[in-house]
DNA sequence: GTCTATATACGGATAGAC
DNA sequence: GTCTATCCGTATATAGAC
């Protein structure tokens, strides 16, 4: 407890360094990234970094299981939660998320990114605490299609459509502001709304007739 | 149309080793590509890289320039048809997307990762062919947009949208597929029937009052 | 714990033989 | 045109002074 105060207020060096390394890290990626880069950010040497972390690959697999269970741990609990509505589930779960994405913007990119480069070299160190199938949204979205007209649709679908109208505006990010020319605060006026919008159109797509 | 075809059935060394870095760079990135890596994968001496294209940094920039063309170009055409209406558009284009995506599944991660990491700097070499606000869908969504009821929704967002739902999935693909196990063949067909269910979905975020 | 100086390895690029 | 051998800058990692 009193540890943890002194982290916060009076960060050790180490925490420093890590907090540097987590920045340039998500930023740039592990193979962009130079230790050098890790000691001017964290104002201090290069010596210090492998003095407490032995190697820059140490130091990157402890910032990325960190960012993962971040990710992970931020979702999974109101996904499995059993007392919410679906539609009540889904309005928050999206809110939060947004919310951590406009703090966090180069998070999503940075883990699709290091995944793709190092398949199930890191994903199987982190607890996702539950396998796919097993997540209490999916029962309930199965029970909601059962009632549905048409064809039923498979679930993964919906988690995907979930999740990338909420994400890919973050990793479309720089192409997307370059190409219309909108500010960084002008996009996050879009994410805002998005908050509200994204729920309704989930449910839009929820209830859509498959012909 | 001679020359065009001895580069198709018997690619001259040049072509071979663009085609090795090609793979090698749109898999792993430019940091993380050494020019040994496509030196192995074109069967090719190290030495011959240089020889052919001066430095990594020219011919990345050239496969770069390229594939920007391929995905600019596969889509702005039908963007921009007047003869089609905006149901009909967005089914073609989802649909051609999607197919050009699974043929190149590495695409869109190479595009957005290399833009992040050096925005602008390549984005302008290329020739876009229009403003994001001059783009004929643009107009037809806004006109469909004043027909609807509630508050009118930026057209960025349908943009997004459509986007999202398409070119998401195949970004996520590896984590997507760690975390539910499905195979490479299994993904594909939930690709195959995104085909039809995306247009469905758009339609009906579209017709989605907004309370 | 933190620094400077240095060892060691690696990656991009070139020289020169064939 | 294509190869082998090598140069040279840069990046990681360590030794050792303070």
């Amino acid at each position: 407890m009193e540890k943890e105060q002194e982290i916060e207020k009076n960060p050790s060096t180490e925490e420093k360094i890590k907090e540097a390394a987590r920045r340039v890290f998500t930023r740039k990626g592990y193979a962009a990234t130079r230790t050098r880069d890790i000691a001017e950010e964290s104002g201090y040497n290069l010596a210090l970094i492998n003095y407490y972390f032995r190697s820059k690959e140490k130091l990157f697999d402890m910032i990325m299981v960190e960012h993962l269970q971040t990710f992970i741990h931020s979702v999974i609990g109101m996904l499995n939660d059993r007392d919410t509505s679906l539609q009540d589930k889904i309005q928050m779960l999206i809110g939060h998320y947004i919310d951590m994405l406009v703090k966090n913007p180069d998070l999503p990119l940075f883990i699709l990114r290091e995944i793709s480069s190092s398949p199930g070299k890191l994903v199987e160190k982190v607890n996702f605490e539950a396998k796919h199938e097993d997540l209490y949204i999916i029962k309930q979205w199965k029970e909601m299609d059962a009632l549905r007209q048409g064809p039923k649709v498979n679930p993964i679908h919906m988690m995907m459509n979930m999740i990338a109208l909420v994400v890919f505006p973050f990793i479309a990010s720089p192409l997307l502001r370059d190409r219309t020319g909108i500010s960084l605060e002008e996009f996050n006026v879009l994410m805002e709304e998005r908050k509200k919008l994204i729920p309704i159109w989930i449910k839009a797509i929820m209830n859509s007739a498959t012909e």
